[in-house]
DNA sequence: ACCGTTTGTGTAATCGTGTGCACAATCTAT
DNA sequence: ATAGATTGTGCACACGATTACACAAACGGT
């Protein structure tokens, strides 16, 4: 029972031991099949009492269907993905289906590394990062219809997409903060090359033209607290802003720590701080981020929700919208 | 080329476009295999061209290794784990291994998913989370070695496991709370059951009992920032203490928080606030801990040897000892 | 010129399941 | 009682790759 057996009992040895022939076996374990319940019953018993267990791969080959799904992601340990990526993995858990992680961090092998797993049959693919093309991820992944997280409607019949809208609540923030009086603005953002930053910039940059203002300075990190503290600790120097736009929110906690502590200036006062994702720990009373925040569990709703599409093989090119809403906090 | 084609092309039909056999196209792909280098070259070009990759579950199936790894963990979006797992997907991925993720909210569904994942013929198994018993890991896998982190030496030679050391450290820590003047201590556990978190408050009662203290009073959370908010108020108001070991890094921010919003005291002259990991985020400039920290890039290159030892089929139980290290902040 | 070795390729079996087809046995209806 | 529908099971093939074995061709050494 405990005991470590090397190799693991087929369906074939099952079924000897059974008196039926395998093809039994295979019925026994699938739920709805022509198949005697006292043969079911007799061999689910002997298949518990030798552990044996029908080989997914083995099925999977067979089946032409995985149940993995790929989830294209930057980073694991930033927050401010990873919320997201817990929710889905859960609810891809519940269905049975096993979550394959791609983590993009340097982008030499990124591509590299999509192609292995798009050997693996993948039934679905769920791109989180920004660090990866709408024709990369279709090309590489071209029998499964990947759903792309993107912040602008994608004309490609061969993807499915999440659209993110955050203009109206960007509109609301900005307006708080030049009714507070501050003037000049400063846009930190969280990647040099991806275009869902330059989209969220535009959001605010809007907000700003709006009302006869505009970026007076800009900087580019790469997400991480570091980089926000580094970036902010010149924009405030060098470029004299009072109020900082950030990437997200992990960088706006890096630019607050580094106005307070290099430069001794406090939030909302003296520098205004936003913060973008609305992550958990932006509420934690030690930050209280004012934010442009997105509903996690309605953004992953929309993830299944594809993912559902997809299975049921509905045709045409799918969309979701999804619209932010601005957070309020103590730092703008 | 980046036309929709639903099908994927077979091992087979290549062989008929490049006029070889089935056969050859798998040795063309195999890196030492006996193959003319100029039939080899034709083949990787009609592959290219046709956009041919060898079907990763079917050489899985013949292959008997799949190289998939199930990581069983606690959680991902809990910053305390995802460093480690960031740093373990990255490893993996370098050697062409895809993770698959197990994410064990819920005690119920824990045992079924990772039966589901062993059906997939893991070549690995990396256990993080302490929610899962070593005999269910073992019993689950029972063709898979188990790499356990555990905080003891396990004497089952069906696993392998990664003891993590912090007496030292505790004691060290402790040593410094008691001479800045500090009395009735209090341990916040991060859950009730697990095995691990009952050692780590060991090595802290340890130190106490050399002193001739003990704590005051003990708490239960479950590893989250509102946990540890909670759970702190009370300690605080109700028991009075005046230095709070909590069992990681994100409880003792919440305390923290706490301490200095509900009761107004400040650490580390009013209270002491002690967490364990050492994650990022403690370091940040706004928190600052003082944290029982474990060095993440060495714990992981264990992890990796672990894995290295099964590929290699060293015999015989292995396992890996690392020891904890104090980081000193502003909070004790 | 001959034999032994090396090299390159094809044939066929194998990995462990799922499933269409055939067929026997049991059940239902007139 | 008999035709027809239904149920339960086995046989054999398919899924898409890898690989032991066989064999022809090319090569090298005396």
């Amino acid at each position: 029972m405990s005991g470590m057996s090397r190799r693991r009992i087929t369906s074939k040895e099952l079924a000897k031991l059974a008196g039926v022939s395998s093809a039994t076996i295979s019925r026994a374990f699938s739920p709805d099949s022509r198949i005697g319940s006292a043969t079911r019953d007799r061999i689910l018993a002997v298949a518990r009492e030798h552990g044996y267990q029908p080989n997914a791969i083995a099925r999977s080959l067979n089946n032409q269907r995985s149940r993995l799904v790929a989830l294209v992601v930057n980073a694991i340990g930033n927050p401010c993905e990873a919320e997201e990526q817990q929710l889905l993995v859960h609810r891809l858990q519940a269905r049975q289906l096993l979550p394959i992680i791609l983590c993009c961090a340097d982008h030499s092998d990124r591509l590299q590394l999509m192609r292995l797993a798009s050997t693996y049959q993948v039934d679905h693919v769920v791109v989180f990062s920004d660090m990866v093309s709408m024709q990369d991820a279709v090309d590489i992944f071209h029998t499964t219809k990947p759903i792309i997280v993107s912040f602008e409607p994608l004309d490609n019949e061969n993807v499915s997409s999440i659209r993110i809208d955050g203009a109206q609540a960007a509109d609301e923030i900005i307006d708080k903060i030049v009714r507070d009086g501050k003037k000049r603005f400063a846009y930190l953002s969280g990647t040099s090359s991806s275009w869902i930053d330059k989209l969220r910039r535009k959001w605010f940059a809007d907000a700003l033209t709006k009302r006869g203002l505009s970026f007076e300075a800009q900087a580019f990190g790469d997400y991480s607290y570091d980089s926000g503290f580094k970036e902010a600790v010149l924009l405030l120097h060098r470029d004299k802003v009072d109020a900082i736009i950030c990437g997200n929110d992990v960088m706006a906690i890096g630019a607050r720590d580094a106005a307070r502590r290099v430069l001794g200036k406090n939030t909302p006062d003296d520098i205004a701080i936003v913060g973008q994702d609305g992550i958990a720990m932006a509420a934690w009373d030690c930050n209280d981020l004012t934010t442009l925040s997105l509903d996690h569990v309605a953004f992953i709703d929309a993830v299944v929700e594809l993912i559902e599409r997809h299975d049921a093989e509905v045709e045409g090119p799918h969309s979701i919208t999804l619209t932010c809403t601005a957070r309020w906090g103590s730092t703008a």
